[in-house]
DNA sequence: CTGATGTCAGATAAACTGAAATAC
DNA sequence: CGTATTTCAGTTCATCTGACATCA
């Protein structure tokens, strides 16, 4: 990586964009060589599902931090897929209730293994005190 | 912020995209605030040039992290504004020399006070001595 | 009525690709 | 010749906006 100008090299603003970048890069060529032209977005939402079971889409939105207009699209790629199915609430027929199918599933393990391949990249300069330092700091800019 | 899924939640892909998306949020609505349509990627132009004097743009796009071919366009915005000037190397016909005018370093100072509120912004849930151990280890994963 | 939900159409920004012209 | 620089045209991806119909 080439040097960055002093003023802003530390920065939270510029390393957060720099790193998103490099480790956003990486996913997409990772998820791009694993095939069905599945993205970082899909993942997201995959992971969410099977965590939490069927869930309804606007949960999902909170969720997965993906706005909710966006999720409707990536579904339907998930769906024609068959990774998941949706399903009218029956006891609230403004919600669909998503979930995962078992090829869906298979599908996340397969996607796991591509995140932790790149997740170790990212994170190989780092000891592994280190990392969960980085990991617990970066959660807490969260969630504080 | 809303929870996210445990097998995701402690990974660096996803904690490094839900806080730049979180620091470029507060970027933008910053640099929108401060008028002139100037964004995040102007000012890091801005930055390196006046960091290191008059530059070629493909030192600019190299230190920047930007693409050689967006550096062309935003550039240009940035001369719109009188910010910079661009003079072709009498010593090599094929580099732009870029420089920062006087109205670019006065621009350049007050867009530093927009990304300085949004640091402390984003960074307000952290101490001192957490922000430059953040601040570390995210400059060694880009500079192992 | 209010508010949450799903949906669509469109805009925006950052980043990247491929190709060309020019000059070393 | 091969290589570096600037430039342009077009694409991809994530994100966001505004609107609307549905239904609790």
């Amino acid at each position: 990586m080439a040097p960055a100008p002093a003023r802003i090299e530390d920065r939270l603003t510029w390393l957060l964009s720099r790193n998103y970048a490099r480790s956003n890069a990486l996913l997409q060529d990772g998820f791009a060589a694993a095939g069905d032209g599945l993205r970082s977005t899909h993942y997201r939402l995959l992971a969410a599902i099977e965590e939490w079971g069927p869930s309804s889409q606007a949960d999902l939105s909170r969720s997965t931090g993906l706005d909710r207009s966006d999720v409707v699209g990536l579904l339907g790629e998930l769906e024609e897929h068959g990774l998941v199915k949706r399903k009218v609430d029956p006891a609230n027929k403004r919600r669909n209730i998503v979930s995962i199918t078992a090829g869906g599933k298979r599908k996340l393990a397969a996607l796991d293994r591509v995140v932790d391949a790149v997740q170790e990249e990212v994170a190989a300069p780092l000891s592994e005190s280190e990392r969960r330092q980085l990991s617990k700091l970066l959660r807490k800019l969260l969630d504080p």
